[in-house]
DNA sequence: AGACATTTGTACGTATGTATT
DNA sequence: AAATACATACGTACAAATGTC
């Protein structure tokens, strides 16, 4: 791959960033950065470390969400699933 | 049902805004208001027509979609989907 | 009980890009 | 050139549920 854990979102690319951070995480997750049931950082942390808008985080998360590599707690966070589901 | 095609968003509802949409255009195309194959208002008329953002209009759209409701032609417009796909 | 911070859910408005007509 | 229409992104605000103190 060429999408490692401390790329940062290019508004200048051809891809959408919504989809440069789904790219992003995948690779972390991957990479082990975050293991299977464990919280991924909030959304707010998201945006900090990535410098994009709440709302572009969310649309990445609900891809991976749609992809089955992550769940969403409400109120609670964002989780990587299990391979087994 | 209880959602006609005259209905209007009730902001004041637990239903959010968007699910009410959905329901009132999956209950106007019921009803016989776009025929299969034809397309429904813009986004921008959905906006004026009931007085909620243009976000609220494409996450109901989006909604109908998954469902199979409708289906989006890019820079063409929104259709309703013909029963057998 | 109460206050507070955190986190996701929802909605608003606005701006820009791209493709078609 | 202009209007139309969808795609994407920005910022902001408030609600609701959860967890902590």
């Amino acid at each position: 791959m060429d999408l490692g854990p401390d790329d940062e979102i290019d508004h200048g690319a051809p891809l959408a960033p919504y989809k440069q951070l789904a790219a992003i995480l995948t690779a972390r997750i991957k990479r082990g950065d975050w293991q299977p049931d464990r919280a991924i950082p909030s959304e707010q942390q998201l945006v900090q470390q990535y410098g994009i808008a709440r709302a572009t985080v969310r649309r990445a998360i609900a891809l991976l969400v749609e992809q089955g590599v992550l769940y969403v707690v409400p109120q609670r966070g964002t989780y990587v699933r299990r391979a087994d589901g």
